[in-house]
DNA sequence: ACAGCTATAGACTAAATGTCAATAGAGTAG
DNA sequence: CTACTCTATTGACATTTAGTCTATAGCTGT
């Protein structure tokens, strides 16, 4: 075994990842308009740890997606408390859901597999 | 619309992330000792394209698993052509991938839940 | 000798994520 | 009236992960 090459990082534990939120976002906003806070309130239907996540990664999400073309926002001040930026998808977001949702399809039946394969192996050891 | 933040990323497409290749090598280790060329050859099973599949990626997740203590590594004089470091998988390995495992069929499920979340929506917006 | 394949490794780049702190309006407990 | 809390958004910075490109080196066939 050679020794460590300075590289020891603890555990290579991190949570899961494949941009996930942006499509859960774009799915929320396809069902009607939203602020980042009121997003934030319903990301927990995908899974995710409403308490522990860090609101400003949502807010960088729709500025992402409204460079991409995807969403279109607009300052509401009818609203009482801080000013809130109001987001709604566009026909671009749209597109790109729908493409998402055939991603995450074959990232589904990847997985599936290699579940499928780990199970096959568990069982060739049983015998 | 804010104008742009000099943000410019011409399109959001990058592959899929989720590092799924650590466990699918451990996978392959967990069916026998194996070295990284050889690996490569069997990460097609899993999705990945072996044409455009870099081999580096390979060499680099097995040495991550070694610091990690997942994976043990020594070289094969025995073969033919340049030498070869053979991996197995170590104790350690084989609860980590079934720790994957559990992660991972919560992620299939999480993109389960948003499937029909959006498949939901397209039957109410077709009424 | 050299072209091509097997095999591994290193450096550099780019992108995705995570963490923290700052700002700010409104309501409310004391 | 002021300190505190909740809603709301933003920016800076750090870390982690993934992707590309290049280098090295042994063997094989010509």
């Amino acid at each position: 075994m050679r020794g460590g090459r300075g590289r020891g990082k603890g555990r290579g534990r991190r949570q899961r990842v494949m941009s996930f939120l942006k499509p859960c976002l774009l799915l929320m906003l396809a069902r009607g308009e939203a602020h980042g806070y009121s997003l934030l309130d319903g990301i927990d239907e995908f899974g995710f740890d409403r308490e522990r996540f860090d609101p400003s990664l949502i807010y960088r999400a729709l500025r992402d997606m409204e460079d991409f073309g995807w969403v279109y926002s607009r300052w509401d001040d009818e609203s009482q408390g801080p000013r809130r930026r109001v987001y709604q998808i566009l026909p671009e977001g749209e597109i790109r859901l729908s493409e998402w949702v055939i991603e995450l399809r074959r990232t589904r039946d990847e997985i599936d597999a290699l579940l499928a394969a780990y199970e096959h192996n568990q069982r060739q050891n049983d015998k």
